[in-house]
DNA sequence: TTATTATTGTCACAAATTGAGACAATAACT
DNA sequence: AGTTATTGTCTCAATTTGTGACAATAATAA
């Protein structure tokens, strides 16, 4: 029986990050037949650690391992509950719904954000959703429940860990610009900042290692690349 | 029957801080007959948000309302599971336990810490329990489980907030020194600050209020009393 | 009354960090 | 060779922080 499964009462939900087009992006699911819109999240094994559970979900959308991952927050309002929308997509997919099925139940969802290189990744959409996609987080579509706030909260708590952290190591790839580094920091703060300070800045943290120009074929200086120091 | 009464296996731990003797301390509860100690904490009812959950715990524990209080982490491996403490505890005061009990379940558990005023708490045990009392971080027992992975990681996010939050609030009288104010901070930071830096700062915020001076009856000079702003 | 003692409020100066702009050094194109 | 856009670096000012000095007290002791 599909209930014993898993844990009741409890799921996750993720706020996946990448970086492309000097914007920020998260992954949205899109339900067959419905027009809704969701996070990507899941259940808990009855014997799974929850942090596994939530890196086996990632590792099934996104296909990668080892994905930095941030647990943020955890959402337990009665009012997330919201038993017609859950219904209306398991039907949608031609499910037969029993009276009291668990997935109609009240949960308490913990939330996690993860940043991934946006170029690594070939999202797929699970069996109850026909796609899974990119979308810049200021282009969201409205989402189910409360899943908007929790974008919300998941941006505000990776705003706050930006210095502490170094997060920006996650979103590029090996090797990049200065400027390219100057852009995840302002998509992230949503503010510009000035180059040479920043420059500064990042140069006298001591956690990058210089290496050959990038020439781009613009008819200007080529930039230094630049890499994160190994551990 | 007792276990429809409250969600299965979600719990709740509350880090509770007060400040006294110069030092942080927290409320663990002892319970009946075993020997063991562990943070206050509870479940969370069929019909009740999470935050209220623990705000309703709270007042029970300490008869005070309207307290300061942050979620900072949700603790869900399968290895916190240990039926057998909570078997011992149960049996302990007389309760007979059946077979697949819910309280023997599995639990995930949603931490949050608490600051208030020492002064105001006079801390009450629960039923299972025959004590209620501070203990010194640097002073803290043996506790169940994961406790005190807990309460460290409830010290690193109050740090973490430290400036961020304004957190002495919480912790002080409404009326108090500047040197009483730099005493929180250290015990927080757990480090010695410099007296004329950190009275600087802290008056640079534009946050307090200077009122009459506090004639201690020592031999020196009496020092201002201050308030924090009304909003 | 006059030292003495411990602590407090404030200032002064040095050191470090950040803000803001200037400028020469390129790649590639005209 | 001249033009353009961008980059790496430097300079100077403005701000913040580190560090110590010092005078102004409350109570006590002489």
């Amino acid at each position: 029986m599909e209930e014993r499964k898993y844990l009741p009462h409890i799921a996750y939900d993720s706020v996946i990050f990448g970086f492309s087009g000097n914007q920020l992006k998260i992954l949205i699911m899109k339900y067959h037949n419905t027009g809704l819109f969701a996070l990507p999240g899941g259940f808990v094994k009855i014997d799974e650690d929850l942090n596994t559970a939530v890196r086996r979900g990632l590792k099934e959308r996104t296909g990668l391992d080892n994905i930095y991952l941030e647990q943020f927050y955890t959402f337990g309002d009665v009012s997330r509950y919201q038993a017609g929308a859950m219904k209306t997509i398991l039907e949608a997919n031609g499910h037969h719904v029993p009276e009291n099925y668990w997935m109609l139940d009240r949960f308490i969802s913990v939330a996690y954000y993860a940043l991934i290189n946006y170029e690594k990744v070939v999202p797929k959409p699970d069996a109850l959703s026909d796609s899974c996609d990119w979308y810049s987080l200021d282009k969201l579509p409205p989402l189910m429940q409360d899943h908007n706030q929790i974008v919300e909260k998941a941006l505000q708590t990776l705003r706050d860990n930006l210095e502490r952290k170094l997060v920006s190591v996650n979103l590029l790839p090996s090797l990049f610009t200065m400027n390219e580094l100057q852009k995840v920091y302002e998509a992230i703060l949503g503010e510009k900042l000035r180059r040479t300070t920043f420059q500064r800045k990042i140069l006298s943290l001591n956690i990058l290692d210089r290496h050959d120009k990038q020439y781009s074929g613009k008819a200007h200086k080529a930039p230094y690349l630049y890499s994160f120091k190994e551990k």
